[in-house]
Parts: C-alpha cells; structure tokens; sequence
DNA sequence: CACGATGATGTCACTCGATGACATCAGGGC
DNA sequence: GCCCTGATGTCATCGAGTGACATCATCGTG
C-alpha cells in the first residue's frame, strides 16, 4: 500500500481544533472545517454526529480503558479505592499530552455549547462506572456516589492540571485532590 | 385592571411542556409550541434563549436562593457543613410540586441536548457556590471539591426523588445521601 | 482482464433552529 | 389627540444537520 497518510477523520480533528482555536467555535463553519481538510461538509456529519463531537471522539476509548480499569481490581476493595484505582488509568489516558490538553480545554472553556458536551461525556463515564460497581454487589446509592465522586476529584484535579502554572504530573494531582476530598468528608 | 390573564412567557413554558411530552422534545417544533401559546416562533426566541431553556429558566431562582442561604451560614462553618444548609433550602425549591418534576424529569431524561444543559445548570450553580466559599476563607481545592460534591450529592438525591416507588421528601433523602457520602469517603 | 460488490465521498434538496431588521399595534402619560 | 415604549408580527437569511441518490476507487473472484 501507498505510504501512510491519514485518514479524513484525522484531518477533520486536526482542521477544527485549529480553526476554532484561531476563530472561536462558533465563529467556525462545518464547510471551513471541512475545506481545511479536503473534503464536503457532507463528509464531516459522516465522521462526526456533530460540530462538536470532532473534540470529543476519544472519550469513548477512555471509558472502554476506565471499565476495563475497574473490572482489574479486586472485587473486596471498598468502592470509592476501586474508583481511585480508575483514576490512575484516567489519568495515564488523559494526561499525556499536555499542551494538546492545553489547547484543547481552551476552545471547550470558551464556548457554553462544548462545556455542556464536555459535562455529559464525563457523565456517561461515571454512569458506567456505578453500573459495574452495582454489579460488584456495591449499594445502589453507594455505586453513583462513589462514580459521581470520581468524577469530581478528575474535574477539579484536571482543570489544575491545565493550569498554565501547574508542573505536576495529573496523576499526582488526581491523588492530591482525592485525598483532600476525603479530609473534606471524613467525620 | 383586566382578570389576570398568563403572560406570553407562561403560556410557552406550558405548551412546550406538554409538547415534549406527547411527541418528545426533537419531534415538537417550535412554530408548535409558539402556536399553542397563541403567538410566532419569533416571540418564542425572545422570551427563551432556544429551545431547551424553556424547561430551565427556573435555574437562575433557585441559584439566588442558594446563594443567599450560603451566605446566611456562620462563617467558621465547615465547607461541607455550608454546603448540607444549602442543600436544604435546594431541596425546598426544587422539592415542591412532585409531579411536575417527574413530568419535567421524564423530558430531560428522554433526550441528549436536555441532559447537557440539565448539567450545566448544575455545574454553573456549583461554580458559584465555590467562588462564595472561597470568599470565605475556604480554600482553592477544598471550595471547588465541596461545592461539586454538594451538587453530586443533590443530583443522586433528586434522581431518587423523582422515583416513583420514592414517598419520602427531598430534603430527607438529600440528608441521607450526603450521610452515606460521608461514610464512603471518611477513611 | 472484466465484473460486480463494497465503502467512501460528492451533489442536491430540504427541514429546522436561531437571529437581525423593520413594521405594527396597544396602552399609558402628557 | 399625540407620542413614547414595549411587545409582537413579518420577512429574509444563515448555518447545522439529514435523506436520497450518483460517482468513483478498490478489491476479490471467475
């Protein structure tokens, strides 16, 4: 085969992160996007469900990586040190690159629309996570809260991460912050 | 003056909401809900940002309210503790009229777009009540942590209000879960 | 090599959400 | 009666998103 070149989805990624950190998301056009990359708008809503989704594709492998993740623990562990567990996953997933994270929380952090986007994926991740709690004989009201939790110590930990100023590593940072919350809580 | 008559905006409020539940929220155009409340789709727009705020413009209320009950806690209250009383006055204006929040529930349940901005609501009242505990001498982390954790705590407690089997009141199932928050996480 | 299947893309037409510009109309104060 | 103001209607337009259909390249098979 011809060498390697990559696919329209790739270009399509590439195309809309730059184009809407260069104009803002709202300023950019599905067709802009789509000329940067060499194909139809027609093609764009082939490849992603919508303008917003071109941003956030990966996080169906990061919860395919999370699950996996959890099921790799042994099943005793309380549940809130399983999600922990999970967070060190997340964390090798989701803080490699952290200037593409940088560029990337930039857009999402300007535009109301992808801050929702943003929300409901990391929403769906901790819906997955309490359903495999539940599964591992986890309360009910235990399983959301413990997957709820998790996913507010990613939150707050990730957007430190971001922080121009911030050096540490996010896994360093996520466990930091579990731990306060469990200062925060304990009685 | 003439009998009281619904203004335009409470009129839309209604249709909209009983649209969405005969045909569901994607099939319920907004010439429909504009027709049922006697007026244009164009007047629409100016009493609703789009057409998802119709079934949250209550939001901005019950963040006043929560704002002030925040305030209304002695200062060397401890985070979480601040963020319990908030919880109860949360749990009086959203915990009235049960059958409209299953109603209301039911829509958002139903589709994608009302989820994400369900969860923003919640997400920009969290960011409120940390910029207030922050203000209080709470610090960074610990500001951010509480406050999310309050709102996970409501959002669980509210999805169990909402419940059909459920009879007990808001606030006593939001008192509950955050008991069962402080067990999972105390170490 | 020709052929037909397959998958990715382009083209066209259309719906609907959303917004700006301008006209209209009713009520209140002077 | 007149004018101001606020709410609404009308019209035009943009851009997201989708369905239907045509096209084209690639590839396995006879």
């Amino acid at each position: 085969m011809a060498r390697w070149e990559p696919g329209a989805g790739d270009r399509l990624r590439e195309a809309a992160l730059s184009l809407y950190l260069e104009r803002g998301f709202e300023q950019t056009m599905v067709a802009d996007i789509a000329g940067r990359a060499g194909v139809t708008a027609r093609t764009f809503f082939r490849h992603f469900a919508d303008k917003r989704e071109v941003l956030f594709d990966g996080a169906s492998e990061l919860e395919k990586k999370s699950l996996a993740a959890l099921d790799a623990v042994p099943a005793p562990t309380p549940a809130l040190d399983a999600v922990a567990a999970v967070l060190d996953t997340v964390a090798q997933v989701a803080g490699g690159d952290r200037e593409l994270a940088r560029k990337r929380q930039a857009v999402i952090m300007a535009n109301a629309d992808l801050r929702e986007r943003e929300l409901i994926k990391l929403t769906s991740l901790s819906t997955a996570l309490a359903e495999r709690l539940r599964r591992r004989g986890v309360g009910d009201i235990e399983a959301s809260l413990a997957a709820e939790t998790g996913i507010v110590v990613f939150r707050v930990a990730f957007s430190r991460w971001v922080t121009a100023a911030e050096v540490r590593d996010l896994r360093d940072i996520i466990r930091e912050t579990l731990s306060r919350l469990r200062n925060l809580a304990g009685r």
